[in-house]
DNA sequence: AGGATGGGGTAATCTGGAAA
DNA sequence: TTTCCAGATTACCCCATCCT
């Protein structure tokens, strides 16, 4: 049976700009300038056009895709948790568009494999980073692509979005698979959505009495009504 | 009765602009 | 240049009322 109309799942516009924002906890005035660049004003009132940082799947609708989502996770690594200039970054990403021959080089497996070298080591060499520097950088990069799951040939099949700060150690209760619950965060292995795991806590039943019903510990209901209360 | 229409309030989203 | 706040705008939902 083909639900999606036969295409590829992880390319359909599947999640507006704030859901994308709640899903990897990024501001959403952030993810739409990421997104679809915004235009702004400059000091000689000239019109400028602050471009987007990644090709979104319906641009005139604002509708993203599964593979989106995952570049942004992959941007905001890069940062946010970085702190590096957009500009470095624009640099560093259309290096890697061309090196990869990629329309989303964040997303691809090369960008796991030998990309977070390429892209470090390029970042290096636009701004001079120590060496130091750059190992911390690709420590952190790995935090994140780590959090992707690939198919056989590589591509990105599921996140495991981070549910609590970015220091915590991997906790992957949370996951969102373009293929289950059509991409609404799971908890993982079960394919039932957060939202109704929060949606029942709200209503009054304890984490204790939801673990029971549905065989986890109750420790990773808390988790999932965590993730949904901070995304709100 | 049962669907269509619309009023009114809330939630979601967009946009201008201040701050960094 | 870029981020993201906060106020403005738009979408959405619920229910009462109207029409057939």
């Amino acid at each position: 049976m083909d639900i999606y109309g036969g295409r590829d799942p992880v390319e359909l516009p599947a999640y507006s700009i704030p859901e994308v924002a709640r899903l990897i906890r990024v501001p959403q005035a952030t993810v739409r300038s990421w997104a679809l660049g915004r235009r702004y004003p400059t000091v000689d009132d000239r019109r400028k056009l602050f471009e987007p940082v990644i090709r979104i799947a319906d641009a005139a609708s604002r509708w993203l895709s599964f593979r989106n989502l995952v570049e942004l996770h992959v941007l905001s690594a890069i940062r946010r948790d970085h702190g590096v200039r957009l500009g470095e970054v624009r640099k560093a990403v259309d290096y890697l568009r061309r090196r990869f021959k990629s329309r989303h080089p964040l997303a691809d497996e090369q960008m796991q494999t030998d990309g977070t070298n390429l892209f470090v080591e390029r970042y290096g060499e636009l701004v001079d980073a120590s060496d130091q520097g750059q190992m911390a950088m690709k420590v952190c990069l790995s935090s994140y692509l780590d959090r992707i799951e690939r198919d056989a040939r590589g591509a990105a099949i599921r996140l495991y979005p981070f549910t609590t700060s970015r220091e915590e150690p991997d906790r992957r209760t949370v996951v969102i698979d373009p293929r289950v619950q059509f991409g609404r965060p799971c908890l993982s292995g079960t394919g039932m959505p957060t939202a109704v795991i929060a949606e029942r806590f709200l209503a009054g039943d304890s984490p204790q009495e939801i673990a029971q019903d549905i065989g986890l510990s109750s420790d990773a209901i808390e988790e999932a009504i965590r993730y949904e209360s901070r995304a709100a």
